[in-house]
DNA sequence: TTGTAATAAGACTAAAAAGATCTTATTAGG
DNA sequence: CCTAATAAGATCTTTTTAGTCTTATTACAA
């Protein structure tokens, strides 16, 4: 469809959640869940990833719970949206040289990577820190 | 995976086909999905679609076939890319007033918003005339 | 040192969408 | 009236998305 999925949405909303608290609070991905309403299990998955990739801390046992993993101006959506869905590529044939077989004369090729130039643009340049205070 | 499908891909190279017969050429749907590397059934099953958007005419029986419903200069990529997957939305929050409950103060909308602008407007200047010639 | 509150990890399931096929009309021309 | 063509829509399969469940693991506090 040509839309984010629902995990991503979900991912931006658990993020911008962390951004909106103190610094070096610890959340509880329950308080996270219910006030984001997200199916907490899931938000559990999508952190546990996103511990992966630094971009929150994790923190087990009693006390537990996540925080971001860097400073809130230096998480952009793109990041946290290429997380989840993996790098934007609108069209498969502008994913690599020889997927869609029609590298070199197919003429609908540099328009898909126009458009994932913008989108890629556009997203980069959107940190939490903007998107924090509400 | 903020990708358009694989059925609007078959869309657009049907089209491209299309647009570079001659003009008033009838063209047979075989034809077409060998040329183009689509699966024959599922190729009709869009252009049947597109039939009814104006987008194609169909001749039945003997003779019969497809050619574009306008000039090629007269179709974009939007209608076709749209026809196919509905209208662009990146994000569900942007589909209609009331739909995430956060419209108001959901600080990511702006966002979502100037993509889908910017998709669209690029996707629109974008007509088969500008394609057909390879 | 043990109980409890928390996440980690990954197997598992259900529902939806994508991708494709099959079958039976319908139509137009030779 | 036969044949070559699409129309229409029911059906099927596969993949992805969305979500749950179960069993560790961990850290603190009593």
């Amino acid at each position: 469809m040509l839309q984010i999925s629902r995990k991503s949405d979900y991912a931006i909303r658990g993020m911008v959640y962390l951004a909106n608290q103190p610094l070096d609070k610890i959340s509880l991905l329950g308080d996270i869940a219910s006030e984001m309403e997200i199916p907490k299990t899931f938000l559990s998955k999508i952190f546990q990833q996103f511990n992966k990739f630094g971009l929150v801390k994790s923190y087990r046992g009693a006390g537990g719970g996540f925080q971001l993993g860097r400073p809130a101006g230096k998480i952009t959506l793109l990041e946290i949206v290429e997380a989840v869905e993996g790098k934007i590529v609108p069209n498969r044939c502008i994913m690599a040289e020889g997927i869609c077989g029609r590298d070199v004369t197919c003429p609908v090729h540099p328009v898909w990577k126009n458009i994932q130039k913008n989108m890629r643009d556009i997203l980069s340049k959107v940190t939490l820190k903007h998107l924090a205070g509400g």
